[in-house]
DNA sequence: GATCCACGGGAATACACGGATG
DNA sequence: CATCCGTGTATTCCCGTGGATC
């Protein structure tokens, strides 16, 4: 980071008090451009797509890995790297346009599962990282968006290389599904699955990604908070214990690190104290879901989940809750009580059994409550879903 | 006009419990 | 005593509708 780019942060930093200086390098959903301490695996991954560097397609492969430790980064930060070198659609133009020789040109896509779950949506994404052309985001059928990457990829010596990241999640497209969608270009596209596991048949090499250890961690803590938090906000020891905390999960280590700077900024305070990171870390979930899954949930949702936080809704059976949220939105009480039944399945929160028998009534099934399972002082803080509301 | 998608309503099904039945 | 049944609630599942986009 140059002298410049930490000038123009601090610029844009800040409206956000004075700990704070640069969100986006704290946010458990930004992956930095260069990973820190995952050298050994970047090598890996390249291996495994060695065959491009000839102009050929790699076989399909798998990048497994715990949650938290970095999968989606690596996969992220390499696709970057390889779009600058083997011609990504900026490059591409560049050079297809001069002269008529052809380069061999290789796309690196990655399709983040959790906002793309249509086939539609799907191919409008793998289109969209293929050209800097328009994509439609409607009104046009399905098959026509499946003829457009055909004919993108149909010449020689163009092909793309697909990472679908997430594919083991719920709700998600699984990674045999992806193999479907493209089959109608399966002899120009080569597919990474990114997950906590490997595609079920999978053949082909495995980049395995460990946890992070100890140290690794807080590495990685130092390095974001250096760029994301004013100088001295956060004492050395404090990082040590987070990481201790976090246990190698880097998403809950950041999760809890970005909290505690939120509450450190709602404090008026200039550097991050205990009580702030034992209150984030408390609002991190132990063996709770990414930020990412809530953050990718439409508006309404998002909306929902937001006045489930501020309700602090425990102890209350799941219809009250609904009803509570209800009245807070635009939202039907009976669809909120089937979002959050919806959200429950997914693991996006969590139904807890409610043992209270004073039902009146007698008789009936025991109602549950629902407790969120997600880092919800993050999800608050990066939630655009009341955006409009706000502004002004 | 064609198309995708999220919302909304509600039907269908599962479960809990007490009381009736054999 | 084991099982079935009725009632009330919780949970799941389905599909029509309308907004947005091209």
């Amino acid at each position: 980071m140059d002298l410049r780019e930490r000038i123009a942060r601090r610029r844009s930093g800040r409206q956000h008090g004075r700990v704070i200086v640069d969100r986006d390098q704290l946010s458990p959903v930004v992956h930095p451009a260069e990973p820190v301490g995952r050298g050994p695996v970047l090598e890996q991954l390249l291996d495994a797509l060695e065959p491009v560097f000839d102009g050929a397609l790699p076989p399909p492969v798998a990048v497994v890995g715990p949650p938290g430790s970095g999968t989606s980064a690596v996969v992220t930060a390499s696709f970057a790297a390889l779009n600058e070198q083997l011609g990504g659609s900026s490059r591409a133009i560049a050079t297809t346009t001069r002269g008529g020789r052809s380069e061999p040109v290789t796309w690196f896509v990655t399709v983040d599962g959790r906002r793309v779950e249509s086939a539609f949506a799907f191919y409008r994404a793998v289109l969209a990282g293929l050209s800097t052309e328009q994509v439609p985001n409607g009104g046009v059928g399905t098959d026509e968006l499946r003829d457009r990457l055909r004919d993108r990829l149909a010449r020689a010596d163009r092909r793309a290389v697909v990472a679908i990241d997430h594919h083991d999640e719920p709700g998600t497209l699984g990674a045999d599904r992806v193999r479907e969608l493209l089959s109608p270009v399966a002899d120009s596209v080569a597919t990474v699955a990114v997950g906590h596991r490997e595609p079920d048949g999978h053949h082909g090499p495995t980049v395995t990604v460990p946890s992070y250890r100890d140290h690794e961690l807080v590495d990685v803590l130092t390095e974001r908070a250096s760029s994301g938090l004013a100088a001295g906000a956060l004492a050395h020891d404090a990082v040590r214990e987070l990481a201790g905390w976090a246990d190698g999960n880097a998403h809950d280590a950041l999760a809890a690190l970005f909290g505690a700077a939120v509450l450190a900024t709602d404090d008026d305070a200039d550097r991050l104290e205990r009580r702030h990171l034992e209150a984030a870390w408390a609002a991190v979930p132990d063996d709770g879901v990414h930020v990412g899954r809530p953050l990718a949930l439409s508006a309404t949702r998002q909306r929902a989940l937001l006045a489930l936080v501020d309700l602090d809704a425990t102890e209350r059976p799941i219809s009250e809750t609904a009803t509570a949220i209800a009245d807070r939105s635009s939202l039907t009480a009976g669809t909120v009580e089937r979002f959050l039944y919806e959200l429950a399945d997914d693991g996006v929160i969590e139904r807890v059994p409610l043992q209270t028998v004073d039902t009146g009534g007698g008789g009936g099934r025991q109602p549950s409550t629902v407790e969120p399972r997600f880092p919800t002082l993050v999800f608050r803080a990066l939630s655009t879903a009341l955006d409009d509301k706000r502004s002004g």
